[in-house]
Order: C-alpha cells, then structure tokens, then sequence
DNA sequence: CGCTAGTTGCAACAGAGTCTCAATTATGAT
DNA sequence: ATCATAATTGAGACTCTGTTGCAACTAGCG
C-alpha cells in the first residue's frame, strides 16, 4: 500500500485533497494488470459500486500519471490506454492489429539515440511514444490477410 | 507529374475511378510543402474553388497514404497530419509542445532494433510510430516553463 | 465546528473521424 | 456514341474521446 501513501505524498504536495473517488480510483488501478483504458476502468469502478464519474476519471488519470504511478501509453487513432508502473521500468509497445494484443519492448539502445538526436537537434525531450504495428505470432500464422483471429481493434 | 500517373496506376489497379474530385486532392498535395492537416487542405481546396468535401477527403487520404504518395504522421491526441513522400525516405518526427514545430530525424539504427526486436517476439512489423515530445531550441531557451514563444498546439 | 479552496457529477460541448443514403459519374462493354 | 453498372460524392447525422461550466458538495486546516 506505499503506492498510496506516494499518491497521497503527490496530493498534499500539490495542495490537492485525498478524496473518496481519488482513493476508489487508485485502488482500482493498483488491482488491474496490463494495459487498460478508461472505460475499462469505469466499468470495474461501477461494478465495485464506486460512483466515480467519467470525468472525475478524465481530471485524475492526469494527476496519476503525473505522480508517476501510472503511464499512459498513446494508441493510434487518439486511443489512450494506462499502466501501472510500480516498480516497473519504461518500454515502448508492439500492438497487434488483429486482435489488439499488446506486447512489449525495451531498447536502451533506442532510448540513447533519442537523446542523441535530440542532443544534435539542440531538442528537449520530455517524453515520446513509439509504437510498433503488425500482427503477433498466432495472427500472422492464421493467413498473411489477418483475417480471423481474434476481437478486432 | 509521374506522381498523378502513379495514383492513377494505383486506382485502375484497385477497381477505383479517377474522379475530378481525386485529381484535385493530388494536385493540391503535391503542392504542399512539410506537414499538413485535412483542415490545410481543406482550405485550400476550397480557396482553389474546388468544392471537395471533408468526407472525400477522409476518404481518400488513406488511398494516397496506400499508395505510397503520401505519409500519415499520428501525432498525440488523435490529430493526424500528412506529408508528401515522393523521393524522399522514411523518417520520425520532433513535436515542439511550446509552438507545434514539427522537426524531422531519421536513424537507421533505430529501424534497425525494431527488426530485432519484432524477430525476436516473432511479430510481423506493418508499420510503426515515433514521436518524441518536448521544446524545441527557441522555445527551450525562453524559459523551462514553456510560456511565450508561437502559437501553443 | 466552521471556512474555504478544491472536487464532483451532470450535461452540454468540441474535435476528429465514420457512416448512411440518395444523387451523380467514371469506365468498360455494346 | 450510348448504356449499364459499380464506384463515388456531399450532406448531415452519428460515434467516440475527451473537455468544460456550473451548482452542489467536502476535505483539510485552524
Ligand atoms: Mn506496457
Ligand atoms: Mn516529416
Ligand atoms: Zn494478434
Ligand atoms: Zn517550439
């Protein structure tokens, strides 16, 4: 539970207050595992009979994700899904476009060209997002046209 | 204007007509130069007296992207911008948060790990999405909060 | 306890893109 | 040149994400 102490740290911090939602909010978050957006997030929210409107979700997720906790990880289309961070490390995402199975990467190797391009373009990352698109092992094999594996994204 | 010819082997190839509605969205395209929005080029379509609608317009930008004329390029946010390719290869973006520039990188070595990387989870790349966020020189330099240069996006 | 700034829910709104449908048109065949 | 037909178009309704104004609430401090 020291996440939400940490939340709790970032909230006074910032002269915001711990409210009833904010507490059902991240203890929802800490409990789920993979990559979730937020209707996924409501909808657990509402069946935990927590009322927590969409946007109270919308204002929070921000400060989460500013607190550190969580990451937001931009899809295509302006489609936006979180993660927990805990104790995890960054890395970037592979998105299969058959059946939405999202895999994951890590490339210290990307990370430091970045801020060497950076570097060279006199640039001041703050952040970026890089995905990779295609199919995964078990869609691509069902036919090179994706054709039937799988929900859709 | 191999390009136009190049379009128009795509539709036929395709079962598609070359309508004057499509002739005009080329020539528009090909006049523009860095990147561009459906909103730009809506305007200048209609500025040029074509009465092309936004439906054709989304319509067709993925037929031009298909072709190979033309690259989307997802930018945070669901916002969508497009640039010409002809003659010209592959490349990531810059996104200045302080005035919306839009600077160009490209590395091989990057492109490279990715093959690696998708090797190695036997994933099939079709496509991928780098932006990298921050300031660029001008609005880095007029103070770490990013408030006066340009226009915000 | 009581104040006050921060928070919430609701519902209206906004931006980007998709879809339906009737009317139009490009294109291959006669 | 004329026809038949499938593709295309414009308009507007609609969807999906996310944002915002506002009145009613509430956490947190004294
Ligand atoms: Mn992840
Ligand atoms: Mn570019
Ligand atoms: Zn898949
Ligand atoms: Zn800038």
């Amino acid at each position: 539970m020291q996440a939400i102490e940490r939340f709790a740290q970032y909230l006074s911090k910032h002269g915001l207050k711990m409210t009833r939602e904010r507490r059902a909010l991240i203890d929802h978050v800490l409990s789920v595992r993979g990559h979730f957006d937020v209707d996924d997030l409501l909808g657990r929210l509402r069946k935990a009979g927590h009322g927590v409107s969409r946007a109270t979700l919308y204002r929070n997720l921000p400060r989460l994700v500013d607190s550190g906790l969580i990451h937001k990880v931009e899809m295509a289309r302006g489609q936006a899904r979180y993660e927990l961070m805990l104790g995890r490390h960054h890395h970037d995402h592979m998105i299969c476009l058959g059946c939405g199975t999202i895999l994951e990467f890590e490339s210290p190797e990307v990370e430091r060209i970045q801020e060497v391009v950076c570097r060279r373009k006199k640039f001041v990352m703050t952040g970026h997002s890089h995905q990779i698109r295609g199919y995964c092992e078990s869609c691509a094999s069902v036919g090179s046209s994706p054709g039937s594996a799988g929900r859709r994204r």
